[in-house]
DNA sequence: CATCCACCGGAAATGTTGGGAC
DNA sequence: GTCCCAACATTTCCGGTGGATG
């Protein structure tokens, strides 16, 4: 993670607003697709942020229940571990309690992961905590946050949006030469290598991946042609760190949906996905898990940006979806 | 107009874990 | 120890969807 940021001047601005501003609370939706740079402007702005006491990030991929959530903002807000066996209700009276007289910034990370487990109790409570100063970061790949809270939810938060579009080529260039001048040796580089990457992925975090892997393959020099090479290994790694969190189950329901698009190229619906994922569990030798659970989990693909997903609620082809994995 | 497709996704049930109270 | 209980991951159950087809 770099020290500081290029662009995106009006996002880190919209921060650094949010956490001095002395009027009331303030909340922020901050959303747009991976790789746009929402987690980093977030990071270095709230550790920026020292004029506020408690400061609280919550990987919510990682912290995907109310109450996981919950203990961790407890476990921040107070510095000390805490077991488990507490009641939900215990945990938030003691957030209360801390959070009373001081000035808060809880940032939820990734709350879509948390949303499509546990609902917006944790956000209906958070909204609702009657505290001093107390903002509230939700940031998220996802589009609309009104369809994913409920109507009470949504109006206690009122928050402003702002949504990260993709980088552009240009951009994305000027990023990754500004990474790859403190990660590589000078002169090691090729400008037209660089460029590859620039003009075929403008997820910086792909366009990283894809660096580090030409890097570590190539001579004294990265060269077009290096990059060239290592494209499919590249994207490869870059998903199999977005599901490094993730259960086997994920990851065998990530390969079958590869390679049915290998296979036959089109039309690739949920059915055929968790009927393949069953041939390979029978290939590891891994117990398998039902299709109700099957289909939740095809959702955090789809919200990792690993596949993208058409929703047929009935017609022809019945009430299904019809998915393919995103590639460069 | 009835029926079918093929699975979505809400709700409730199940089984497990790790506390606290006695 | 034993009983009770909340939280959780997962399973079970099933109503629902809208164009195509006869």
């Amino acid at each position: 993670m770099p020290e500081n940021m290029v662009g995106r001047e009006d996002v880190q601005q919209m921060l650094q607003n949010c956490f001095t501003s002395p009027v009331q609370s303030q909340n922020l939706f901050i959303h747009g697709p991976k790789g746009t740079g929402k987690t980093l402007a977030t990071h270095l702005r709230l550790e920026e942020a020292d004029n506020i006491e408690d400061r609280c990030y919550i990987p919510c991929i990682q912290y995907n229940t109310e109450y996981k959530a919950l203990k961790q903002i407890y476990r921040c807000l107070s510095n000390e571990d805490i077991g488990g066996g507490h009641h939900s209700s215990d945990l938030q009276r003691q957030i209360v309690e801390k959070t009373r007289s001081t000035d808060t910034v809880l940032v939820l990370d990734d709350i879509e992961f948390l949303l499509l487990n546990n609902g917006d109790s944790l956000l209906y409570f958070l909204t609702r905590m009657e505290t001093e100063n107390n903002h509230l970061i939700l940031v998220s790949s996802q589009e609309s946050l009104e369809k994913q809270v409920e109507e009470r939810t949504y109006s206690s938060l009122q928050p402003r949006k702002t949504r990260l579009e993709s980088y552009s080529s240009e951009e994305a260039y000027r990023i990754l030469l500004e990474r790859a001048q403190k990660a590589l040796r000078s002169q090691s580089l090729q400008k037209a290598a660089l460029n590859h990457v620039a003009s075929r992925t403008q997820n910086i975090t792909i366009g990283l991946h894809w660096l580090k892997t030409a890097a570590e393959t190539a001579d004294r020099m990265v060269t077009e042609s290096d990059v060239k090479h290592v494209q499919e290994k590249a994207f490869a790694r870059y998903a199999e760190h977005q599901l490094e969190r993730f259960t086997q189950h994920h990851k065998l329901l990530y390969q079958a949906v590869r390679e049915l698009d290998v296979e036959q190229g089109e039309e690739i619906r949920a059915g055929m996905v968790y009927s393949r994922y069953r041939e390979l569990c029978q290939v590891y030798s891994e117990d398998t898990v039902s299709k109700r659970r099957l289909s939740h989990f095809l959702k955090h693909l789809e919200y990792l940006q690993l596949i993208e997903a058409e929703y047929h609620y009935g017609g022809s082809k019945g009430k299904t979806r019809e998915v393919k994995p995103t590639s460069l």
